[in-house]
DNA sequence: CTACCGATTGACT
DNA sequence: GTCAATCGGTAGA
């Protein structure tokens, strides 16, 4: 872990799934008042601006979605079946796309993760949105946080630029609306991200 | 205020 | 593989 770089608010103020992409591999690192937890990020979905009948903007802005139109670099916190999922905010001001995490491979923290979880499974402890929102204790008070700052929650660029795997990209996962559209990436071959589900080219 | 829905999960066949 | 509990957000009366 040489360099504790937080990502800078430009690499969040580009076209949303090109950040997407390249959120694969940092670093996700959470501090809350009981602990720090870390884990690498494995699998993102990209939620676009325009066109995009599964993005939550799609139909407007509203309380819950306000985030999504701030700056990038920021976190969007939602409830989703009574559980928190947490997004990026990527492009400009006023463009309401972002980079929903969909699993973490546990680094740092990992007791702390299964005291929240309620389980010893490490491959479990976040794979998938709402589980990695409870093992990293997030919910909606971090609804809106700067994540280009190290602070409660931000992400840590990876120790070396050089990506050592493959990206594999797919259909979204549980989505209605818009599923046709590949917007899913996934570190390939990595244990920790979510259900398969179907693939696409 | 009530009614409906969902970017999920965990339990079960 | 299937299925339903879960509750905050939203729309509508």
């Amino acid at each position: 872990m040489p360099d504790a770089v937080p990502l800078p608010q430009p690499f969040y103020d580009r076209p949303v799934e090109q950040v997407a992409r390249d959120l694969l591999g940092k670093r996700l690192v959470r501090t809350a008042a009981d602990g720090t937890t870390a884990g690498r990020i494995v699998e993102v979905e990209a939620y676009l601006s325009q066109g995009d009948a599964a993005c939550h903007a799609y139909r407007g802005r509203t309380r819950r979605n306000a985030s999504m139109f701030g700056p990038a670099g920021c976190a969007y916190v939602y409830a989703i079946h009574a559980r928190w999922c947490v997004n990026l905010v990527t492009e400009p001001e006023g463009t309401p796309s972002a980079v929903l995490i969909r699993a973490v491979e546990p680094l740092a923290g990992v007791e702390l993760m299964q005291a929240r979880r309620g389980t010893d499974k490490r491959l479990d402890l976040c794979r998938g949105p709402a589980r990695l929102c409870a093992a990293f204790a997030i919910d909606r008070a971090l609804d809106g946080h700067d994540v280009t700052r190290a602070g409660d929650l931000w992400v840590q660029d990876a120790p070396n630029g050089v990506a050592d795997f493959d990206v594999l990209a797919t259909t979204r996962t549980g989505v209605t609306n818009a599923a046709d559209l590949a917007l899913r990436f996934v570190v390939a071959g990595s244990p920790y991200v979510s259900g398969p589900r179907k693939r696409r080219g």
